[in-house]
DNA sequence: ATTATTTGGTTTACAATATAAACTTATTTA
DNA sequence: TAAATAAGTTTATATTGTAAACCAAATAAT
């Protein structure tokens, strides 16, 4: 009847971060944290947990001497989008 | 950028409840409960949640002497879940 | 030169949520 | 009459989401 929907997308925040970052292709902490309006307390958590489910990738740099924190989709994190968008389909 | 999404329907169970009854106009507890593949208590709360926010009306009657509970949406309920649906393509 | 402020985050503490287990009350069935 | 089923509700727990507090480095102000 309904499909499930990934409990990781299924979050404003994470599901806005990844909805950027299909689109993107990349982009770092300051951008996805002015997009979303978000904290940067909660982005970084809820990246962390994106990263662990192997969503998105980070990388950790530099711009200059500022540290600067770099995200892009996965494959996985791709194919998991695409799948929470057919399943929202079921409740509609 | 991305609008917010109404809280009380960003649940996966909420969200099941209240596109079913934009649909039936009516549904009884049980016939939610089967539908949704929830747990009774769970579904009650869930319930409670809608009813309290005024997305649905809860009638507590009987069929013959068993209990039946029975909601439907209220206006406030289907424009709220028209407003979940507008606000979810800024996401896509 | 030292102090204060800003930048770019991370950690942690707290509040809100979702969920199932346990319970209740009434009704059939054995 | 005892056991099982039905239809829910309440409550306890585990998980989340979120912001406040924190930290380190760089820049700006005095």
């Amino acid at each position: 009847m309904f499909k499930d929907l990934d409990p990781l997308l299924h979050s404003q925040l994470r599901l806005s971060v990844v909805s950027l970052l299909v689109s993107l292709e990349e982009a770092d902490f300051v951008f996805l944290r002015e997009k979303t309006s978000s904290t940067a307390g909660n982005l970084s958590v809820q990246l962390d947990k994106l990263s662990e489910a192997g969503y998105i990738e980070i990388q950790k740099g530099y711009s200059g001497k500022r540290p600067r924190t770099t995200c892009r989709i996965t494959e996985t994190g791709r194919q998991a989008f695409e799948d929470y968008v057919e399943a929202l389909k079921s409740y509609f």
